[in-house]
DNA sequence: TCTGGGGTCCTAGGACCC
DNA sequence: TCTGGGGTCCTAGGACCC
């Protein structure tokens, strides 16, 4: 039985879910139909649009441009803060829905998901979709692009078609005229470093890749290559995973509100950094034997170095007593601007063997997991390390929004 | 372009062991 | 002690996604 699939894309999540939201509280204002942007603070160098409005878009205004370029581009755009909590609980709400419908859901990102609808409806799969689309809007308030195919890979790439609030069509058996002729920028895993490099090995268009010896492309791009190929010919055979995988890393960066000129400027940051990692690590009930600490320096390099260690842990303690080693080491007189922490190798937090400093582990165990309940309890500001007080690390975001694992960086696997 | 923050996987090179 | 080769682990960095 060929299988349907539909990928769900929210249009303009961000953007939409604000606005819905802000509707059903009485505010008449919507954010949709004037040229609005959500986007983070200014002042703490953390401009940049995460979502823009239809209105704004017609002004050239995009994710991902700085707040700073989006007002010369028009000068009154609306500005609004992210809520990333509310943005979670509309990514649920959707879940919800479509569950009702299949219990094949696949949630890829906060905002989009994968139905396996095979079997699930008497009419055409696009006015199931059609049908579907419009549930969404009255019961939930935003539009969503739905994407139908027979497999994953084609479906997310007809969903990207034309927005918002639309139903497209791409079968594994019209290859020929609807995927071929588009630009190689549209084919999944291709970035802009790769398709530089396509370009300018006279590649243009997804069919001129697929028609490609799949050897010539392994050659220059090792096994991306036969990824690419693969794609190029819409192969895609994995199945719809109707659950959560296990994070394999947590992790979280900073812009710092102001370049750290010393290694002690930055630690305060670094102990927010650790603290916030490890509460998410605990939170998941894990523990993390690899430690990584990143760094961007105001030219804008990246570097990071990482540590493993023999047995694995949760204490924000050790994790911020490595972290500090590992920034040592990659400190070089350049002024930092961005740092990160990054926790890997997880593994679940079961029975796990003390070393000789056993009873120091169980006493910064209880000491984690208090302060773990005090911030559930009172708010994340509740409490604060002496080291982070009047560093402005201490007002910097404990708050952490629900990330969802990423299934694997290609859709097509399983095949 | 003057660029956030959360993820995933791949690759190359070095260290180490047998 | 010298030598080769294969396998595995660790580390650093690159590329991609949303």
């Amino acid at each position: 039985m060929n299988r349907i699939i539909f990928h769900i894309d929210c249009n303009n999540a961000f953007l939409s879910w604000e606005a819905a939201y802000r509707l059903s509280k009485g505010n008449a204002l919507d954010l949709r139909n004037i040229p609005s942007v959500i986007g983070g603070n200014r002042e703490k160098r953390k401009g940049i649009v995460l979502a823009s409005s239809y209105p704004a878009k017609k002004y050239g205004i995009k994710t991902g441009m700085s707040l700073m370029e989006a007002c010369k581009l028009y000068p009154s755009l609306d500005i609004n803060p992210p809520d990333y909590d509310r943005y979670v609980q509309c990514s649920d709400e959707l879940m919800e829905l479509l569950l009702k419908y299949t219990p094949l859901v696949e949630r890829y990102s906060i905002d989009e998901c994968f139905a396996d609808v095979t079997g699930c409806f008497c009419e055409k799969a696009s006015d199931f979709a059609n049908f579907l689309r419009k549930e969404i809007h009255t019961k939930l308030g935003f539009t969503v692009n739905i994407g139908v195919s027979n497999c994953k890979l084609l479906a997310k790439t007809a969903s990207g078609f034309s927005k918002p609030d639309k139903t497209h069509e791409l079968y594994s058996s019209e290859l020929k005229e609807k995927y071929f002729p588009l630009p190689i920028h549209n084919l999944f895993m291709l970035g802009f470093r790769t398709c530089v490099k396509l370009y300018n090995m006279g590649y243009y268009k997804i069919g001129d890749v697929a028609n490609e010896d799949p050897k010539l492309l392994r050659r220059h791009f090792k096994l991306f290559g036969l990824l690419i190929w693969s794609n190029a010919n819409g192969v895609d055979s994995s199945p719809v995973r109707p659950y959560e995988d296990k994070p394999k890393g947590i992790g979280n960066g900073m812009t710092l509100p102001a370049d750290a000129n010393t290694p002690a400027d930055a630690y305060p940051f670094l102990m927010s950094l650790c603290e916030m990692s490890a509460q998410r690590l605990r939170a998941a009930g894990m523990r993390a034997s690899v430690i990584s600490v990143g760094m961007r320096t105001n030219e804008f390099t990246f570097q990071s170095h990482q540590r493993k260690i023999s047995t694995p842990t949760q204490s924000t303690k050790e994790i911020y007593t490595i972290s500090r080693l590992l920034y040592n080491e990659l400190w070089q007189d350049i002024p930092v601007r961005t740092i990160s922490v990054r926790l890997s190798g997880l593994s679940s937090d079961g029975i796990v063997q003390l070393d000789m400093y056993g009873n120091e582990e169980i006493r910064q165990q209880r000491l984690d997991k208090c302060i773990d309940s005090m911030r559930i309890k009172y708010g994340d500001e509740c409490l604060s390390r002496a080291r982070t007080i009047g560093s402005g690390a201490d007002s910097v975001a404990v708050t952490t929004h629900k990330q969802y694992p990423k299934i694997k960086p290609n859709i097509m696997n399983g095949a």
